[in-house]
DNA sequence: ACATTAAGTGATT
DNA sequence: AATCACTTAATGT
């Protein structure tokens, strides 16, 4: 498997040959689940190109933005989940088309002790995204819901590399645990400080905002 | 031309 | 900040 060149500098190469043996390639299409809530997690997924949103769906079908898993990385959640067997907490959608690797969770324990390369890996994924959450939490918890909408525009925009966006405002009001009008509102203010342009399920962003 | 969906807005809680 | 009710604008058929 020559996906796996990109790991070779991070992990020792009985660990590499041992992913290239048990880890199947997985291709997801834009849009498609890859994890549902309730869903029991058999596999630790690594993804090696494509966007992987995760989010926290509440029962009326809202829903929270968690994190964006990049290439190169995998879910943190997986890592804590799977060691006990337990179910998905969040969901999990392909951004944009995605392809990963998928290791079966039963070589997990053995690879922590055998591998102090896999064990940093798992434990600086785990770390790097218990920030991330910290981050989203004391915004939720402290910050007003226009900061928060100008830096969910801004990680778009970083996201995806444009300045231009391509989402209604109901879809950002569902991400951000918010409804439509709110949303409507807050963009018109941004708006009439010249900090963003408004279109029909478009967005531009003006300066660094 | 008409129906559908997105966005804008005032008033109320 | 949310909800309602209503308007206006854009888009698809």
């Amino acid at each position: 498997m020559e996906v796996v060149e990109q790991f070779k500098t991070l992990f020792e190469p009985e660990l590499v040959q041992a992913i290239e043996k048990y880890a199947t390639l997985i291709h997801v299409k834009e849009g498609e689940t890859i994890l549902d809530v309730g869903q029991i997690i058999r596999t630790v997924p690594i993804i090696l190109s494509g966007l992987v949103k995760v989010t926290r769906i509440e029962e009326d079908g809202k829903e929270l933005l968690l994190y964006y898993v990049n290439p190169n990385e995998s879910c943190a959640m997986t890592f804590t989940c799977c060691m006990q067997q337990h179910v998905s907490e969040v969901q999990a959608v392909a951004e944009e088309d995605v392809s990963m690797l998928a290791i079966p969770i039963g070589l997990m324990d053995e690879w922590l002790v055998k591998y102090p390369t896999w064990k940093n890996f798992v434990m600086k994924t785990i770390r790097n995204r218990f920030h991330e959450m910290i981050n989203v939490i004391d915004q939720i918890a402290f910050q007003k819901l226009d900061v928060r909408l100008v830096n969910y525009l801004k990680e778009k925009s970083k996201v995806t590399d444009s300045t231009l966006i391509n989402l209604s405002h109901e879809q950002i009001a569902s991400e951000l645990a918010t409804t439509r009008v709110v949303i409507s509102r807050l963009l018109k203010a941004l708006e009439n400080d010249k900090r963003v342009l408004l279109y029909r399920n478009q967005i531009k962003l003006l300066r660094d905002l």
